[in-house]
DNA sequence: ATACTACTTAAAGTATACTTTAAGTCAACA
DNA sequence: TGTTGACTTAAAGTATACTTTAAGTAGTAT
């Protein structure tokens, strides 16, 4: 099966002039054309969109998924290195998860906050409680907002 | 205690030409100035750009965290829209959760995939393996990665 | 009083990732 | 064969979030 850049673009939600970007910057160096000069993406490529995708999402510059899209051009001689650069992105990833479900702690402790305050009409209340006066689940996420912590450089 | 603008810059992590930048963009009505203009930033303070670190990690422009200071400068009023926004966040982010776990899953795939690659010295075994014949906890993200979802718009 | 460092502002500059425009070509259908 | 819609390119434009620069002021230590 062969699609267009517009069909492929509708597939990953995004606009073809997104794919056209990548193409120029070296991302695409795998799609072909046809006699005429127009993109051919196959389903092999659908999965190379994918892998970008995905590299994206960990947090991947273009530049730096340009260096994989080399390395991968390079063949076997580099595959220890893309291994690692693998393992470096599960990395980075794993700690995206934990930072956001910092965050998730975060934003349930003022969902809270917000739902006694328009309980009451009022912050005030709520405000004014203590450490011990709010719920368990919140009070470590309460108290690391609350302490400054100095680094010494 | 007060902090000036690069002691709070340090304790953040972040420059002290953000915390200006942030300043000018109306993210910080709350903080004081000395007599001579120069900023002090309270502990107080320290918690308000707490939570503006955590809605930009919820995915927040400055412009729509600008929109909450604002709601907070408007006092009791704003309660409901305020929960409304953080349930909002909350949502978001318990998705981008779900999706950088989907990335995980893809990213611990390749690490197996390049593993194996590496051990043989070369891509073309891994490469070559059908759908049930990589480790089960694999197959499903390898599926999703290879099926091309049309949406009907 | 004099340095010195960190502070102040406005304004210009940078980086990243697209997005849009303009001028033109390809491919399918009537 | 002509029209139409989607494709092509290079180049300019946009949005966001800072970052840097320049000229000057505040506050502290000697």
């Amino acid at each position: 099966m062969l699609y267009t850049v517009g069909e492929m673009a509708k597939i990953l939600h995004i606009p073809a002039s997104t794919l056209r970007y990548y193409d120029k910057e070296g991302l695409l160096p795998f799609v072909e054309r046809s006699k005429g000069g127009i993109r051919m993406f196959t389903d092999k490529d659908y999965e190379w969109l994918k892998v970008i995708e995905c590299l994206k999402k960990s947090g991947l510059s273009i530049k730096e998924i340009r260096t994989f899209i080399d390395m991968v051009g390079k063949g076997d001689d580099s595959l220890s290195e893309r291994l690692e650069l693998f393992r470096s992105r599960k990395n980075a990833v794993q700690k995206q998860i934990q930072d956001m479900e910092q965050t998730l702690e975060l934003l349930e402790f003022k969902c809270w906050y917000y739902e006694q305050s328009v309980n009451d009409g009022t912050e005030a209340n709520v405000r004014s409680l203590t450490i011990d006066e709010i719920p368990v689940q919140y009070q470590n996420i309460k108290k690391n907002m609350d302490t400054i912590i100095k680094s010494n450089d």
